[in-house]
DNA sequence: TTTGGTATCGGTACCGGTATCGATACCAAG
DNA sequence: CTTGGTATCGATACCGGTACCGATACCAAA
């Protein structure tokens, strides 16, 4: 039983009594086919339970219906949102997403890339837009669709799907300018390789410069966003520096440990001091204390990207060089 | 440029002088190649840029270095961080993960399966026990090896690696039936759908009922499991049964949400009221408030599954059957 | 009746690799 | 000098589909 190999066309064919091509024409629902072969070829197939192969089928049509994704990690809920998104994007479409990790290494990312294109892919969604020449030229030669995501602050190798980091982060300073506050906090993690957060703490920091005044203090430290992380950091930072009324958190993972500790140390939010964090996760609206925050649009960024590339499969160079724009938006009633 | 096609093996051979099956040879590092050639062939491959062919190797070879991974969705961090387990297991070994999500529907899951193994993958990990026969025997049928995860209870198609979930719920019953807690709610998400989850449940009321207790309510909601659905279900049932001093939730999401809730209505935790979620997220461990819950090892299970996988084939028939647990530890200190 | 167009089908040559096996060269042993 | 073993290499036949083009049948128009 499981000695016995997998059906192929040709079963099918022999069994429904037509050629391998009438076969091929009738499962794809290519046209020149009688209405009784296709009826015949159907229900050989489904009698043998013919499964087909994408492997033969994209060798000798030399497309693929696989779609390479690359993203720094998964450990972040964020990225899988956008995979979420991507999965819904190219719903109904007949493609796969492939995905590879580059834990925020360039070296790796190369390799992922490179892999990744030797499965001939229909497309490429790639995170962010600061990747070395190297990777660039990679990309640039695959002559497959391929979309970036994430970021704007850049030069995009084709399409680009994202929001501008630097622009969050300025955007977000003005408001709690605005909002009075004077003595301001960084707390973050990762910034030594996420370029993304490294952009938005300088849009930040320019912004805060330009109302002349700039950080009291900045906490940083490198490895995973985690909780307790922020909610560490938070506490070493209020301790050296008690009389900060503002603190920006590198994304709201680390600023819901600033909350936790603001709670259980009894520093009343916002009143004393205003946290803001960064990406709009689903928890933040529901904490105890509110907290300001700029919403990204993770699932749409995904699924655009995914749309971007199943266009540009249909339509040849339909999508080329297209730039979307998914403007974060500041909850906070100022 | 664009128009050129990418360079194939009988390109890198012409250029190093030599035939494509020695050149084939020379790249992989099988043996059979002179030292002399086995240099010729690598430079000629650098300098042409030569990338290979995944789809022409597979095709060949009739394996194809692909591992299909079944998830019910990314939306919750649990799936992506079992993803990102698997992505290190398979680290250095040459494979490539393609996922599919199913969003909990038995038909969706069907078809992605079956998609699946039309790219002819090495392995195949897939979320859960509970499959429908039909899609049960297309797994048997696919003669590679199968991993199933997260679940322990029921009937294993190959491999599985995961946990009891029924005793999961009965052990968290225990405990806080042993800390003296006796009016207990239960407040949960998605529970039409997700069999993990219902059988968290049906572990703790059986373990209720064998110490003459039961749930004084039951507060339920369809839908994603999210923080604010936490939130809001916790105020319903607290607003019912005020004298509740126990709620087991479906996870840590929904928990979080309890706890917020009680946090905001100055509700003691964990005097007043003891809560219990599932999972162990990274975040929980620094709430301002405790709480109790299942620790999970999810990257674990998605390493071990990818393991599981690589050795079958390296070794065939070397991990048939294997069933591996990872048991999960209560954080509380009882 | 001849001509030509349309609908339906099948033969053949690939797609880009690998498995298999036979060929060749070269050297040590008999 | 013959024999046999080892190291190296290449020709050929696939893997399971699809693209391309030619063949066939049938019917309407000339």
């Amino acid at each position: 039983m499981s000695m016995k190999k997998r059906a192929t066309l040709a079963d099918v064919a022999a069994a429904a009594g037509v050629s391998k091509m009438t076969a091929s024409r009738a499962l794809r629902g290519a046209g020149d086919v009688s209405g009784s072969s296709l009826e015949k070829v159907r229900q050989a197939a489904k009698d043998i339970g013919y499964v087909g192969n994408h492997l033969a089928m994209s060798l000798s049509s030399q497309r693929s219906d696989l779609i390479g994704v690359v993203v720094p990690g998964l450990t972040n809920i964020v990225f899988a949102e956008v995979l979420s998104g991507i999965a819904e994007g190219i719903e109904g479409s007949g493609m796969q997403p492939v995905f590879g990790t580059t834990d925020y290494d360039p070296e790796k990312e190369y390799e992922v890339i490179r892999n990744m294109l030797s499965w001939n892919p229909s497309g490429l969604i790639v995170t962010g837009l600061d990747q070395p020449e190297e990777t660039r030229l990679l990309l640039r030669n695959a002559d497959i669709p391929v979309v970036q995501i994430m970021d704007l602050d850049g030069d995009p190798v084709d399409a680009c799907v994202g929001l501008s980091h630097h622009a969050a982060g300025k955007a977000m300073a003005s408001a709690l300018i605005k909002a009075g506050r004077k003595r301001f906090g960084y707390v973050g993690c990762g910034l030594d390789k996420d370029t993304r957060a490294q952009k938005r703490m300088a849009g930040f920091k320019e912004a805060l410069s330009q109302n002349g005044l700039g950080f009291v203090d900045v906490n940083i430290r490198e490895g995973f966003s985690t909780t307790k992380a922020g909610r560490d950091l938070t506490a070493q930072i209020l301790a050296d520096h008690p009389d900060l009324d503002c603190i920006y958190y590198s994304n709201d993972d680390v600023a819901a440990g600033g909350t936790f500790h603001c709670i259980a140390s009894n520093i009343r939010i916002p009143d004393q001091i205003l946290l803001a964090g960064f990406n709009g996760l689903e928890f933040v609206e529901s904490l105890p204390a509110q907290i300001a925050t700029s919403v990204t649009q993770r699932r749409e960024i995904g699924m655009v990207a995914a749309e971007i590339i199943i266009s540009a499969n249909k339509d040849k160079g339909k999508a080329k060089g297209k730039r979307v724009e998914f403007l974060p938006t500041i909850t906070w009633d100022f």
